[in-house]
RNA sequence: GCCCGGGUGGCGAAAUUGGUAGACGCAAGGGACUUAAAAUCCCUCGGUAGAUAAUACCGUGCCGGUUCGACUCCGGCCCCGGGCACCA
């Protein structure tokens, strides 16, 4: 009698062998090769989506090779646990965050235990919890003791009638979410981290990151944005007794300094707010381009607008006069908010000179010696030779960047610059269900971190909340404490951090995550840097730019030794479903709890690793999940049936394999070499799978009951076994067993290619005439290029496409094909 | 708007360094087994012509180029997705 293939049953017991044997625990061994595999952790949502599935899914795949190449695998899960949907569920269901975030922690750590990874959880952690984020609180008081913290004024989304702050993500339309209240852009007091500080060392450490995608390099090396270029002071006219009496501004283009012919600022620009004095229409225009939401896509998708200010810059080498306009695409926040503008040789702004009829002046054109440069379609943005640009006419654009900067700097009106489009971080968040800010505002003493003693400030957690401001301001006994300076009473700070503070360390309190003497111990020397970091590749800057910046804070301050925290990455692709991403709000998402109950959790495995490879975006298909639960339980019969016909264990002697033995035992050795490849090296778990299919629907075909002949199958089988185990692990425990092994199937070493079982007597190639197929040919495996050529034309099908016509060129591509070239 | 990706059969995809386009799977159609169904097994499966053959031509978003040879490289365009600093 056979057994029938029972997943529910049998994935049950396999994880309560897991969890009595602890078999994912890790230890610090030095004598063994570490290998710390981590998965970005995920917010307590409620429920798993199909998305984290997926993700926890490849990192579970890579632990579970590693562990069978003999490494010592340290793999954890987390979660981060403060952010803005714990206090929308407080709101609308009247249950406090803590208490919401915890249910959910408890519900999905179930649902990811069903799923089988293989995961240490005696590191579990959640960033919600003091033991987590007392020490975060700790570790921006020595940056606070260092000078990487200050405060500075900063714009944010304002509710009018909430009160409140909003989420980029809480404006719909330019209006709050709850109030519907049209959005106004405040500046308010925040904290800042000092990440440009590390700017040219983020930049630079690219280059050691080999084992990161090029593309998510590349999108940090734009981000932080470095570039050369000279600032430039420009007076103001009759301005006299202002606080402010030029303006500055940031150009990489000083070889188009003559052509300026205005200067735009940004509406929030002080100069703004002096011309806004005594002209209505200049304050209505602010007021006007306050209401939009503070977010770069926002503003650079606007209508461009403007307005005179009435005001003139002068020129700092002509000395002529030129217009100060206020515009909506001038960002505050990068530089100094204001930019100057050549419409002749940019194209936003020779649009905006076009709008409002300013002077469009030419001075760079494509030739030497020429003033012929065509501005009347659009901008002239390419370098090039100057013109109409006194005493520096004919230079190109490179000489006239020294020279100019040279004058400026003459004339102390300016100075070659080093500028970066990276801006600090703001930390501070006016919310609830956040980590506490330890600060303690006294009116003598000014900003105090809370002494280390005092830490961690604790969060309420028995809180009501009602959508109007934070709570923490409404409470008398967190907000009145005495100052740890002077001891007269003094308030503390109540935002909270962004919780991409949280997110930026928790890979290395995996490590030393009972130690609450310290935030890091020598066990994070033991395992950190991570080895495999893996995650949605929306996370390609933020999150992941702000932890490698937190690695070279933490390693600046004695914490550990490396430079970056991330030695290999992969970022996986959307799971859409209708080509859409799957969201509540689209209805169109996948219970993925549903399918474990239907086809148990190795089919779900099976499919999200089969369907796509891990960096493309997964199209969801129900249909096709059927195909992966086909494949197991065709897995399983094989091995049933194959117990019926094996009598005893037989061991292979190559010698005595007749053809068809010989093939097969090829093609098992020829499929561990890919497989090893394409899991170790390529991360295509896709094709991994598929070559297995493949090795499979061969081996369903052989029919051999023979000594060697079983010899081959058992090998065959259990080969399938030990390279599907990192992807179906349930399964592969128990057909591992039913195959006669005692040994459990995650401890054994991964299958090793024998180089004798790939060689080949023949070889097949492909003829082509001019590059079209014409043929196949089967030659030795060791014929001379003289043999293949006459081989290849002595074929009928090549001799009728080369009649009447002469062989120009033969090309023989080794192993591959051969192209005949005939005219 | 700016930065980064992607576009291949009815569908998900494969083709790893410029060398056989469509492996593997899904769906579909036909057949076997069965009283029947499910399950399983076998066959067909990019398009056109041809006889369900041999074979020929066309075919990897669009237009053009480089090459003996282009899904792959170059130039230009169209469409879709991710990010844009307070969603995580």
């Amino acid at each position: 009698m056979s057994d029938s293939y029972n997943p529910q049953e049998i994935e049950s017991s396999v994880q309560e062998y897991w969890e009595t044997q602890q078999a994912f625990k890790a230890e610090e061994n030095n004598q063994q090769e570490k290998f710390y595999c981590l998965s970005m952790f995920p917010y307590p949502s409620g429920r798993l989506h199909i998305g984290h599935v997926r993700n926890y899914t490849i990192g579970d795949v890579i632990s579970r090779y590693q562990r069978m190449q003999g490494k010592n695998v340290m793999q954890p899960m987390g979660w981060d646990a403060f952010g803005l949907p714990a206090e929308n569920a407080a709101i609308n269901n009247k249950v406090p965050p803590a208490k919401w975030t915890y249910e959910n922690i408890d519900y999905m750590r179930s649902q990811l235990k069903r799923l089988g990874f293989s995961y240490d959880w005696s590191r579990e952690l959640a960033t919600c919890h003091p033991k987590y984020y007392r020490w975060e609180q700790w570790f921006f008081t020595k940056l606070y003791e260092k000078g990487l913290v200050y405060k500075k004024k900063a714009t944010v989304n304002w509710d009018p009638v909430d009160q409140t702050v909003l989420a980029n993500e809480q404006v719909i339309d330019g209006r709050g979410w709850r109030s519907g209240a049209v959005v106004e852009r405040k500046e308010i007091e925040q904290w800042f981290l000092k990440i440009t500080a590390y700017a040219d060392e983020l930049l630079n450490d690219l280059d050691q990151l080999e084992g990161w995608p090029d593309q998510v390099k590349m999108m940090q090396h734009n981000w932080i944005g470095r570039s050369e270029g000279v600032e430039i002071k420009f007076a103001i006219e009759n301005i006299e007794g202002q606080e402010q009496t030029s303006v500055s501004v940031y150009t990489t283009r000083p070889d188009t300094l003559m052509g300026a012919s205005y200067i735009a600022i940004a509406p929030e620009h002080m100069l703004a707010h002096y011309a806004a004095k005594n002209a209505s229409e200049i304050d209505d225009f602010i007021n006007q381009c306050k209401q939009t939401k503070v977010s770069e896509a926002e503003i650079s998708t606007l209508e461009k607008q403007g307005m005179d200010t009435g005001l003139f810059a002068i020129h700092p080498i002509s000395n002529k006069k030129i217009p100060v306009w206020i515009a909506n695409f001038v960002l505050i926040e990068y530089g100094s908010g204001a930019v100057m503008s050549v419409p002749a040789h940019d194209q936003r702004d020779w649009e905006f000179a076009k709008k409002y009829n300013l002077p469009i002046i030419p001075v760079i054109t494509n030739e030497q010696n020429s003033n012929n440069v065509d501005v009347s379609e659009g901008a002239f943005t390419d370098k090039g030779w100057l013109f109409n640009s006194q005493q520096f006419d004919g230079l190109s654009s490179q000489e006239a960047f020294e020279e100019i900067a040279k004058e400026l700097e003459t004339q102390n009106k300016g100075s070659k610059q080093i500028n970066y489009r990276l801006r600090d971080w703001g930390v501070s968040r006016q919310r609830y269900w956040g980590c506490p800010i330890p600060i303690i505002h006294c009116d003598s003493c000014g900003s105090v971190p809370v002494p280390e003693q005092d830490l961690p400030v604790l969060l309420p957690e028995d809180i009501d909340l009602d959508g109007t401001s934070s709570p923490l301001n409404k409470l008398d006994d967190f907000i009145n404490v005495n100052c740890p300076k002077c001891g007269t009473p003094a308030k503390r700070e109540t935002d909270t951090f962004d919780t991409f503070f949280e997110s930026s360390w928790y890979f290395a309190r995996y490590c030393s995550v009972d130690n609450d003497q310290s935030m890091l111990d020598e066990r994070a020397e033991y395992w950190l840097p991570v080895d495999q970091y893996i995650g949605g590749i929306e996370h390609a800057v933020l999150h992941l730019l702000y932890a490698r910046f937190f690695n070279k804070l933490m390693r600046d301050h004695g914490l550990y030794e490396y430079d970056e925290p991330f030695k290999n990455l992969l970022t996986q692709g959307m799971v859409l479903k209708d080509g859409a991403k799957m969201s509540k709000s689209k209805g169109n998402t996948v219970d993925p709890e549903e399918l474990i109950n239907r086809y148990g959790a190795d089919t779900v495995r099976l499919f999200v690793m089969f369907a796509a490879p891990p960096d493309h975006s997964l199209e969801w298909s129900d249909t096709a999940v059927e195909g992966s639960y086909r494949f197991i339980n065709k897995l399983w019969r094989m091995v049933e049936s194959f117990k019926e016909i094996v009598n005893e264990r037989q061991e292979i002697s190559a010698s005595e394999l007749n053809e068809s033995q010989n093939n097969l035992h090829r093609k098992v050795h020829e499929t561990i070499q890919k497989v090893t490849d394409d899991i170790g090296r390529r991360y295509t778990f896709n094709t991994a799978i598929a070559a297995n299919m493949e090795l499979s629907n061969e081996l369903q075909k052989f029919d051999d009951h023979s000594t060697q002949g079983q010899a081959i199958h058992q090998q065959a089988l259990e080969s399938i076994v030990l390279m599907l185990s990192p992807i179906i692990p349930h399964v592969c425990h128990i057909l591992w067993q039913k195959l006669g092994n005692s040994q459990a199937v995650h401890e054994v070493q991964w299958p090793k290619v024998d180089v004798n079982a790939l060689k080949k007597d023949n070889m097949k190639l492909v003829v082509q005439v001019n590059g079209k197929k014409r043929a196949t040919i089967s030659v030795a495996a060791n014929a001379d290029n003289k043999q293949i050529e006459e081989t290849a034309l002595s074929d009928e099908n090549v001799s009728r496409a080369i009649t009447d016509k002469n062989v120009v060129k033969v090309i023989i591509v080794p192993g591959r094909l051969i192209n005949i070239v005939v005219k």
